[in-house]
DNA sequence: CTGAATCGTTTCGGCTGCGTATCATTTAAG
DNA sequence: CTTAAATGATACGCAGCCGAAACGATTCAG
């Protein structure tokens, strides 16, 4: 059975998230960085950085240099594939998975506070 | 009543509507773009560079630059108020209208695709 | 009328991300 | 072995956004 949602409470939902995060003292990670973030954590492994560049529709450098700076924040690792050692594989951090599980309890708030329209 | 949301459908939601929104070739808005923009068609005008920046919890040249960015999209508007000329109104366009309602049909449909979990 | 307050904009230096091209490392093919 | 292909990282110049401070225009207070 699908989830039902109709077009104002789409948008008013997708609105109050975003101002959320926006409101919040953390750092904004972009939509891009979201987007990684959420692929490593949502879809099944393992993540490449070729993998989630085709994904995403986007250049390498762009998933190298979002690694590196949600790195930073500890939202994800890197670790060498000892299998075949051109690869990288990207992996879930305790700290990342902390992170979703609070978006993810937010967004379900957000929900559970709105009128049907 | 209140929108029934689970957590797992909450944060695949938010992966697929972000993923969208970075595939597409459109250039992406930043969470604070995105903000601003759906705040200024879903809430009640009028809608104030002041307003803006206290209702997202940041600084006045975030929202005058946000608003040049997206003024140069078309997605909105500026006149200055003739009642108090210290005063500039952010007005909705038709094509930020447009990008709106593409938005909600996005949402709405990976929603409706989504399986209950 | 004059000085203070309000509002949006601009300036400044700095930081981050972008796309293209190139690189080093590793693996696969001949 | 040698060469080609694949993978992720790096270099480069460029765009855009950032926060803090200063600014011009307008309105308000006395």
């Amino acid at each position: 059975m699908a989830l039902e949602l109709n077009t104002a409470q789409a948008l008013t939902l997708w609105q109050k998230a975003n101002l959320h995060l926006v409101r919040d003292d953390d750092p904004d990670l972009s939509m891009r960085q979201m987007s990684i973030l959420l692929t490593v954590y949502l879809e099944a492994p393992p993540h490449t950085v070729r993998g989630l560049a085709a994904r995403l529709n986007v250049a390498k450098p762009v998933i190298t240099r979002a690694l590196d700076s949600m790195g930073r924040y500890n939202l994800l690792s890197r670790r060498r594939d000892e299998k075949d050692k051109r690869n990288v594989l990207i992996q879930r951090t305790v700290e990342g998975a902390l992170f979703i599980e609070r978006l993810a309890d937010t967004i379900v708030e957000l929900a559970r506070k709105q009128e049907h329209i």
